[in-house]
Formats: C-alpha cells, structure tokens, sequence
DNA sequence: TTAATTTTACCGCTATAACAGTAAAATAAT
DNA sequence: ATTATTTTACTGTTATAGCGGTAAAATTAA
C-alpha cells in the first residue's frame, strides 16, 4: 500500500529502539531534517534515504500486486 | 526487503501491462527518465514518484518487521 | 532483410531535496 | 516548579533529481 501512516510505523520503531532523531540520522548516515521529514510523511524523499532509516530500525518492503501473489 | 529487483519487478508489470516506458511515464504523471531511471533500480529517485509508478501498476507496498509481525 | 518501435544514454536547465546551523516550541526528567 | 532533552520549524547553501529534447543502440514488426 501507499502507506501514508509510514512515518508514524517508523517513529513508533525509532522510539522502541530508544533513539532520537538525530541518533538515527546519524546511525542512517543521513541529515537529522531529512528522518524529521520522513516521520511527516514527506514523500518527497529520497528512495535510498528512506532505505537507510528502514535498514537501521529492521524493517523490510515487500512489494505485492495480483501479479506476484 | 530493500529489494534491489524492484526495477525488475516494476518492468515485467509495465510489460505485462502492454505500456511503454513513455506511456507509463505519462499516466503516473512523471518524466521517461524517471520511469528508465527506476527500472534501473536507481534509488535516488524520489517516493512520490516511485509511488506514482507504483499506483498505475496495481503494485501495493508493505513493510514488515519483528514489531509489526 | 528493412522499417518501426522502444530503450538506453546523453545534454542543459530548473526545481528542490538534503544538509548543518540555529532557535523556539514541545516533551520528559529532576 | 526548573532543567534537560527532544522535536519542530525555520534559514542559506550545495548537490542533484527531474524534466524534455535529442540521438544512437537495441528490440520488435513487416
């Protein structure tokens, strides 16, 4: 799905892994505004930035479509 | 996962599909070289418009982790 | 084969994401 | 309450994604 609660799963991640924001820029080798605006939900994001912030906090995509199921 | 075959992925939809790389482009309201850039599995290319892609090709995202399980 | 289509790979230009500061809100801790 | 921490929201600058155009490969159709 286009999720658009995925800010808040990342959030809700970040703060059970016990991070803040700019520990897990830091840990993601991104800026600090850039995780900020990822948990807005800022789609304007970059792909590989997205990446680095979901590898950190372990969470994997999976993509599905009639197709592939 | 942080599937490095998304492009591949996105490529047999299109082709299955019966769109070229211009035809998709124009329906998810994109540049060509967007769509060429993300069937190479570049990942600099921005979520708003991977999810464009996404959207006209039916593929749903999802993430998964220890948490969310 | 040849012709038509599509994909790949450039180009220059423009828009803006990403960045590190900074500072003010908001939240949490004492 | 006060203090410390974190988040939010700005800034100016820099790097580059995205764009349409073009043209050459590659692929497909005739």
């Amino acid at each position: 799905m286009n999720n658009l609660n995925l800010g808040a799963l990342i959030k809700d991640h970040r703060k059970k892994a016990g991070l803040t924001q700019l520990e897990l820029a830091n840990l993601a080798g991104v800026g600090k505004t850039t995780v900020f605006d990822i948990e807005k939900n800022k789609e304007t994001v970059r792909l590989n930035n997205l990446f680095a912030v979901l590898r950190v906090l372990n969470i994997k995509i999976e993509f599905k479509s009639p197709l592939t199921k």
